[in-house]
DNA sequence: AAAGAGTCTGCAAACGGTTGCGTTAGGGTG
DNA sequence: CACCCTAACGCAACCGTTTGCAGACTCTTT
C-alpha cells in the first residue's frame, strides 16, 4: 500500500536506480528526467523509507539526545535549540530521559546506538571509564562533561562559580555552603572545587542529592545548622527548594542567608525572591553539540557563563 | 565491523534464521540451542539492527510524540510518563516540538510517518480537517483534541473551568475575564465556552495569544481596563505573566483581581502568590496515549481535572 | 513396521532502497 | 573516420533481518 521507489519508477518509465539518484544524487540525472520523476513522486506522495535507506548507507539521519531529567527546566531550551539545529541539516532528533539513573543511561545509549548516527549526551552520570567504552560503539558528543579524546562542549561553570563566590565575598559573606547535586555530575564537581578553593572563605559541602526542589528543601535544616550565611546551590531548582525549606524553619532569604542558583531557568526567573543565579548558555550548547556531531569534528569547546544578580543575595546580617 | 546476525550464526554453528528466531520467536527454538545462541550473542555484543528488522516487518518499534512547546512546563511530565510507558513495551519514543506552528506540525507528522509506528499528538494546532487527512497516513492518538473517529484522550477542562468559575462566583466575583491561548487550541475553546456559558456571570474574552508568560503580561493592561475582578488564564504561564504585568500596573493579585491558571505546573506551584489552578492529569494522559497507541485500540477516554485553591484568589475588594 | 503428528532447523525469497559497474548514445578531437 | 571521453541510465548485488515452506528427526499410535 505505501508507495515505494519502484512505483515511482514504473509510473515515470525509468529504472529504480534513476529514481533513487534523483533523490540522493540529483546531479547524476538529466534535468528533464529529474523533474519528471519528481513530479510523479509528488503526485504519488512518495516519501523515501529511511529504514531501507539506512540499511545500505549505514546512516540513519537521526540524532539521539539524552538528558538526565526532562522536567528540569535547564534542559528544554537546550533541547529546542538542538532540535532546530538538527532539522536545519535534515536530521531528526530523538530525545530520551534517564531519570538521573546511570544504568538507564547506559541502556539508552546502547538502544540508540543502532538507530542514530550519533548521540548528544547531556550531563551524563556514568563514570568516565564507561563513557570511553561506549564511545567506541557510537559517536557522541558530551555536554557538560570533559573527557580526553572525546568531543565535548562544556559551560564554564567554574568561572561562574567563582563569580558567584566573588559576589558573596563582596557582600561580606565568609562562611559559605555549597549544596551539590547528583554524584556523577561534572558541573557539580566543578562548582564544589571552585567554592572550596576560594581563598579566605570558610566553606562547607552539603550533598550529594537529587537535583530537584525536594533535594533542596531536604537539606534546609543542615544548611541552617551549619551557620553559613551564604549558599551556592547546584541549580535553580535546588536553590528554590532550599529557600522554601529555610522559610519553613523561619530563616529568610536573603535576610538571614543569601542563596545563589545555577542555570537562570524560567522557573528561577519567576520565583520570589528573584533568584541570583549563574546563567548557562544552554541553547548555544545544544546547537553546538549537534553541529559538532554532524560534522563529526573532534573538538572541545567551552562556553562562557555569567552571574545574574537579583534578589536572593544580600549582605550578611549584622554587617554595617 | 558491527556484529550481525550472521556473525552470531557462524559462531554458534546454526543458521541465521535460528538466530533470528531466538530473538523474535523464542518458543520456536530448542531451549538448549537458544541459550547457546544467546550466550554467543552476548559475548559478541550483538544487538539486532532495528532498521533491517523494520524493513521486513513494517514495524519500527518507535513512537513519535509531538508537542507544541517543550519549554511549556505542562509537557515534561506528560513526556516522561509517555516515555516510561513506551519503554515498558519495548518501544522508543521520539519527541519533537512544533513551536506552536501548525505548518511545522504537519511537516513533523509527515517526516515521522515512515519512522514510527504511531504518533501521539499533544495539543495539536492543526484544524480537524487536516488532522483527519493525516490520520490516514499514520495512526495517531490525539491528546486534548476531540475528533470523531480518531482515538483521543482528553482532559475534562470544561469541568475544571466550571469548578474554577464556581470558586470565583462563590467568592463573590461576577465580572470575570477568560484569557485564551493559541487559536488552534481545543482546551482554550473548552475553557472559553465553559466560562461564557456560566449563568449569572458577566464575562469577557481576551485573546488569543501565545500561551507564554509574555502572552500573559501583554494583556495585563486590557485586563486591568476591563473592570473584571476575576480571571481564568489559559495556563499557569499565562496566569503568571498576567500577574506580573498587573503588578507592574499597580494592580495586586489577589487583592484587586483574582487569577486562576490551568495545569498545576511546577513553575506555577513555586510561584508567589501560590497559584490557584486547575490540575491536569498530564502524566496519566501521556501514559494512556501510548498504551492506546500500541494496542491500536480505537477509544476515546476523558480524564478528570480538579481545582487546586491556593493564594491567587480571594473575595473581590469591598465585599463583606 | 508404517503412518501420522509434532519439533526443530535450514533454505531462500522478500523488504526498499543504494551504488559500483557496464552499456549506450552523443560530442569533440586529430 | 577512428578514437576517446563524458553524460545518462540500466543492471544486479547487497545491506541485516524476518518468515513461509519444507526437510529431518523423534515420538506416538495403530
Amino acid at each position: 500500500m505505501p508507495v515505494t521507489i519502484r512505483d515511482v519508477a514504473k509510473a515515470s518509465g525509468v529504472h529504480v536506480s534513476t529514481v533513487s539518484r534523483t533523490f540522493s544524487a540529483p546531479h547524476l540525472v538529466n534535468a528533464e528526467t529529474r523533474s519528471r520523476v519528481l513530479a510523479v513522486a509528488e503526485r504519488l506522495g512518495y516519501r523515501p523509507n529511511r529504514a531501507a535507506r539506512s540499511l545500505t548507507t549505514g546512516r540513519t539521519g537521526n540524532i539521539g539526545l539524552i538528558v538526565a531529567d526532562l522536567a528540569d527546566p535547564f534542559f528544554p531550551p537546550l533541547i529546542k535549540a538542538a532540535q532546530a539545529a538538527a532539522r536545519r541539516q535534515d536530521y531528526h532528533l530523538f530525545v530520551a530521559d534517564t531519570d538521573e539513573n546511570p544504568a538507564e543511561e547506559e541502556e539508552l545509549i546502547l538502544a540508540f546506538s543502532k538507530q542514530v548516527d550519533g548521540i548528544v549526551l547531556c550531563s551524563p552520570r556514568l563514570p568516565n571509564k564507561a563513557l570511553e567504552k561506549l564511545a567506541k560503539r557510537v559517536p557522541f558528543v558530551l555536554v557538560n562533561r570533559r573527557i580526553r579524546g572525546l568531543t565535548t562542549v562544556v559551560m564554564d561553570v567554574a568561572q561562574g562559580a567563582r563569580a558567584a563566590m566573588a559576589h558573596l565575598m563582596g557582600l561580606g559573606h565568609r562562611r559559605i555552603a555549597v549544596v551539590t547535586g547528583p554524584s556523577g555530575s561534572w558541573t557539580g564537581g566543578e562548582i564544589r572545587k571552585a567554592v572550596t578553593e576560594t581563598p579566605d572563605a570558610d566553606t562547607v559541602v552539603i550533598g550529594p542529592h537529587r537535583p530537584t526542589e525536594e533535594g533542596g528543601s531536604a537539606v534546609a535544616a543542615r544548611v541552617a545548622e551549619s551557620g553559613v550565611t551564604g549558599v551556592l546551590a547546584y541549580n535553580d531548582l535546588v536553590a528554590i527548594g532550599l529557600i522554601e525549606g529555610l522559610a519553613g524553619l523561619g530563616v529568610s532569604v536573603p535576610g538571614d542567608i543569601s542563596v545563589i542558583g545555577f542555570d537562570d531557568s524560567v522557573t528561577g526567573r519567576l520565583y520570589r525572591p528573584r533568584l541570583t543565579t549563574v546563567a548557562m548558555p544552554a541553547g548555544d550548547a545544544g546547537r553546538m553539540a549537534v553541529d559538532l556531531l554532524v560534522q563529526s569534528m573532534s573538538a572541545s569547546t567551552v562556553l562562557e557563563t555569567h552571574l545574574v544578580v537579583r534578589e536572593s543575595t544580600a549582605p550578611p546580617k549584622g554587617s554595617s
